[in-house]
DNA sequence: GGGCGTGCTGAATCCATGTTCAGTATTTTA
DNA sequence: TAAAATACTGAACATGGATTCAGCACGCCC
């Protein structure tokens, strides 16, 4: 039918526009605009312009067909970071990938990220390794201040970014910005989440005085169980 | 129908017992367990020792049952909050109702923050009122700074709280601790996230001539549009 | 006691889903 | 060109879902 064996992609992930690349494509986007549960084979099969069969005859299963996508996604995403390093300002993590033009992949993240998924998680370790890089280079520039927990810090950072977007829904509703919604990091709101958020990591919300009676604090909950001190 | 009578509503939201109070209460531990596509008539019906037809008698349909078991999680909530007042601490909006024992409610809410339903999104636009409250006392009591943009702030943190409960499963993953377990607050591992977390939102992360450079970054944003300056 | 409504049961119904499969077109191989 | 493999279709099929319904049991009113 469309077969389109030709037209090499030049960087991609993976080159292919074959039939099964478009089923993929069409789950992805399913995936990301009704949730895991809203997609059904027939619907992305309809999607894709193909039958319902042959969406297994591709990939086997409906949990098969899940998994391609993830894999999928996690590759794109990888590629992307690639180019995106050197450009690359460090201030989020998921900045980078999120100004990109991937279409539905942050929508399709935002439904997947909260059910088991190796390739997700593959996915989430890296963005933390990433975090820590980014933060360790910000360090020995000056613009980071040494951290306690380094790795504690990009874990938690990176837990919040993505938290963000699979709340895009409240984010939507409460800031007027969408997450998921391609052109992110250039939506005239975004500064309406960007503003407080580095405010927040920035500078910190505490006073001084109060900053360090909450280190102590949770200083001394390690104690009593560790007992380094 | 709902009889229950007696037994006066002394401080409880509601104050039954009733089959249909056990039926939705069963529910709110499957979706807790197993999420919202995991949750069938059938199951909710074995876990309450009834009938699945008593279920859908109860509450009309499933999408009825869903939207009682909103509803009570969040009365639930707001009743937990009206206790912990006075005992603030203030330091984390969620961290009143997480210690609370309230059993599967985390896991609750954890599974439905990320679905449409009228009442969990009153119960976030609650959560974010509470922390623009919790602001402004610290920062009349002089543990919070001043900040640029308040109900920003107080909404940004919100969504990374809730983020983190969602993202429950990654969290557990990275850091050894599950906020949507009960006794978070008390866990060993609980500074493993608490740690890190006050660590950013205290004194921040950036040295401060960077955290001024940001600011003015995102401040630029608003300028071309806004035409502010 | 006799009706009566309400709580409740569980088999039956209807529907949408994932998956299979027999068969057709199309491409590759030789 | 002939044969084989592969891409693809679309009508089954089986499963499990929500919901319906006829009927049972029990407490309340007259």
């Amino acid at each position: 039918m469309d077969s389109a064996r030709p037209s090499a992609a030049v960087g991609a992930p993976t080159d292919d526009r074959t039939t099964s690349a478009r089923i993929r494509d069409a789950a992805i986007e399913c995936y990301a605009r009704f949730g895991v549960g809203g997609t059904t084979a027939r619907r992305v099969a309809r999607e894709a312009g193909v039958s319902p069969g042959l969406v297994i005859h591709h990939f086997g299963s409906m949990d098969g067909l899940r998994a391609a996508c993830d894999e999928h996604v996690a590759a794109v995403i990888r590629h992307t970071k690639q180019e995106a390093i050197g450009a690359g300002l460090g201030l989020d993590v998921t900045a980078a990938w999120r100004d990109a033009d991937i279409g539905h992949l942050g929508g399709y993240l935002a439904h997947v990220l909260v059910d088991d998924s190796p390739a997700v998680d593959r996915l989430v370790d890296d963005l933390v390794t990433d975090a820590v890089d980014y933060l360790t280079q910000g360090i020995e520039t000056g613009l980071v201040r040494p951290l306690d927990d380094l790795h504690g810090a990009a874990t938690v950072m990176v837990l919040w970014s993505l938290g963000g977007l699979v709340l895009h829904r409240h984010m939507q509703r409460l800031l007027g910005v969408d997450p998921t919604e391609p052109g992110f990091g250039t939506d005239p709101s975004f500064p309406a989440y960007a503003g407080p958020a580095y405010e927040i990591i920035g500078e910190g919300i505490f006073t001084q005085a109060f900053a360090s009676h909450i280190r102590d604090a949770v200083a001394g909950m390690t104690g009593p169980t560790g007992g380094t001190t």
